[in-house]
DNA sequence: GGAACAATCTGAACGCGTTCAACCCCACTG
DNA sequence: CAGTGGGGTTGAACGCGTTCAGATTGTTCC
């Protein structure tokens, strides 16, 4: 009953998300997966290399859902903390069936050995689909930025992104209102300060940012809160 | 053989973090531990919640030794930005033993079910701890900041400490050296952000700040006085 | 002393993620 | 028509973290 190799794959894959979105990370065991596929626990670790790597496939697809969800939303010349607003909200929106895998989502895309890693140079599916959405966020808004941030305000975007995930990974509040909040209330900050790093009080601060970006760019700073510019 | 509670504890947390060093996270079983410490398992159990409770253990002693490191090592009056640097490389050099248990320590500092969650408004010694030296840090420097910034800047540093772990943990690089790269860099524009804050230009900004931290902190440890240990 | 009770301790057992040697199946050779 | 090679598949086995019913020890009160 030998099938070819990607439909035993996508078979696992689709079963083991439909699992996880069932009963969680935990009540999902290889042994289930395997044998709600109608395939043999061997079998399953033939096609991926262990249950971190299921959720990896469940982490690509729920980024996909979000530039689903995103780019329609967005609106062609507004500001771009509009824009961000949207886009991280629609983040929420996604991931929401997911926050108890918030912990293993944050493992695996820690995981310095893995090729996977959003910090990892190499190939990194998830990093680059998120990355591409805030390229998309900036140009699609209406913001004038000068040509030095412009080029690394969509990395700056992203690691906001990482900043909000990382504080909808520890909320415990009831449909997560407090990362709603968070978002209501960073998104201007973000624009503020984006208006400010024009000003030349600020410039020294905005090229010594821009400079550290850049310092560390094989591999990235870290979603940190935001440094006022 | 009935030791008293805490002697067997202590002598499980010793034993645990002599392998934990030894051989690392994955190598040092529960059995093993139980084991050399000349107990059961089952002993092991009745004292620790579990594995995930004794890197706690180490995570916290980490913390008292970057503590122990840096504060000698502060200079009274000296700019804040200054003393930070030295903070955030203290803490580097006593993590670097451990640079293998980022993701763990990562994953305990995220738990949401646990009270140990950095985001937690429970009790948190490890986020606790790390609070306290930022706070130590702000108060023997120089630097004159608004009232405002002053209560929440040790707030404020802490989360420039966890970006900064943040970054360790994926750093692979030999000694972590981009890391010091990173401190070194960062540190110079926290600082400018600082000055930059009292500038009637950005006190909006700065303002707006400061009240997405309190938004995001419903319970602030105010009055927390240094507590024996 | 001894009965009663809680604290401390034991280790077999469970289900988990993961590994691996062997098996099946079929297209392709000679 | 054997033979051969290799991808797809199997499930028993391993060691792990963790649990739990029960044994052991220490303390308290009569």
């Amino acid at each position: 009953m030998a099938r070819t190799a990607a439909e035993t794959r996508e078979l696992l894959a689709d079963t083991a998300l439909r699992l996880f979105r069932e009963d969680g990370f935990d009540a999902t065991t290889m042994r289930r997966i395997a044998t709600e596929a109608g395939v043999s626990i061997g079998n399953a670790y033939h096609h991926f290399a262990g249950k971190d790597e299921l959720v990896q496939e469940l982490y690509v697809r729920v980024l996909d859902e979000h530039r689903a969800a995103a780019a329609p939303r967005l609106v062609d010349g507004s500001p771009v903390a509009d824009n961000l607003r949207t886009v991280l909200h629609a983040g929420i929106d996604v991931m929401a069936p997911y926050h108890g895998f918030g912990q293993t989502f944050l493992r695996i895309a820690v995981q310095p050995t893995s090729s996977t890693s959003p910090f990892s140079g190499e190939s990194a599916p998830a990093r680059d689909r998120a990355l591409d959405l805030m390229r998309v966020t900036v140009d699609r808004s209406g913001t004038k930025v000068s040509r030095a941030l412009d080029a690394r305000l969509p990395h700056l975007l992203w690691l906001t992104h990482l900043a909000v995930t990382l504080h909808w990974v520890t909320d415990t509040t009831t449909d997560q209102q407090r990362t709603r909040t968070l978002i209501d209330g960073l998104c201007p900050v973000v624009g503020r300060a984006i208006a400010l790093s024009r000003l030349p009080v600020a410039r020294g601060l905005t090229d010594q940012v821009l400079t550290l970006l850049d310092s560390l760019t094989p591999e990235e700073p870290v979603a940190s809160e935001e440094t006022p510019s």
